[in-house]
DNA sequence: CAGCAAAAGATACTTGGTCTCATTAAGAGG
DNA sequence: CCTCTTAATGAGACCAAGTATCTTTTGCTG
């Protein structure tokens, strides 16, 4: 698991240099703690797992990430907005509301769909932004055993 | 088409007065300027035809407006969150990117599609968010005539 | 038209992020 | 291995959008 973990921070380190980013050491410890991370998570979390890294290195490096893809922004229920791992390129979140967690939504015919709708009303579509909501097979499950238990 | 737009002020006002809010003067003002707006705004946009108000007033208003449905907010494709006014309950934007106009987009499945892709991830579907990018009918025309002329 | 609560205004503060600029450190070339 | 160039860092000022606090004003009800 741990050597996954590291695997993948390698990983993210060598996207950066393939564009001809340095690979520097704030780079590598950031590297190493959004490998680490299970959940999306905000700038100030990672401040606060680095202490030693100044602020602006910090929000330097997410731009980064952002821009090569290896990470993507997602957008939470009230707005804010907050960073993950992006796996894939294009892709959608299903984000539970309850624990936070979230899986990539994948073999989904939204593009298709939406092309065709927007099409409908003269729209040439360029782009989207989506996100999901909702409760994570784990979490909907905790609630209807505690629903029993406590019945 | 003025008479039309006081009458949409009216409307606001009317819709904060239902919900127990007094109709005081800066707020007649905000909803005067929001009924004139074309198109998404963001506060300093307001702000700026209303230097009178005090910044946190033309916050709280919109605030308000959000609460009670009379606006919505409209995520831009570089995370901007703007304002505009919500018609109807529940629907999403097509926004064009060239003119920065938006039309609602209707009958659409979305939700269904949603509903099933998500179940079929396990996952208990609760709300979402959904912006669409391109042209509208009138820039990408604008776009064509151009080529042939500059052609 | 008096009085009270709601709202407004001023302004300090917060959050998330960018800019500037002097200093440090990758890493290429000798 | 050393040197040099340039990219990257850190510190801290700055910015934009929004919230909190506190005093004053204003709608409204009686």
């Amino acid at each position: 698991m741990r050597k996954r973990v590291n695997a993948l921070a390698e990983q993210l380190l060598e996207t950066l240099e393939e564009r001809g980013y340095r690979s520097t050491s704030p780079r590598r410890a950031v590297a190493q703690v959004i490998a680490n991370q299970d959940k999306h998570f905000t700038a100030e979390d990672l401040r606060g797992q680095l202490p030693l890294l100044g602020r602006a290195t910090i929000f330097r490096s997410l731009k980064l990430l952002v821009e090569t893809g290896v990470l993507c922004r997602v957008l939470l229920e009230d707005g804010d907005l907050h960073y993950q791992l992006s796996h894939r390129g294009h892709h959608h979140h299903l984000l539970c509301v309850e624990c936070g967690s979230s899986q990539d939504l994948l073999g989904c015919d939204i593009e298709e769909l939406l092309h065709q709708t927007s099409a409908s009303h003269g729209f040439e579509l360029s782009g989207h932004w989506l996100e999901v909501y909702g409760r994570c097979r784990a979490c909907s499950s905790a609630d209807k055993l505690s629903e029993l238990t406590t019945a």
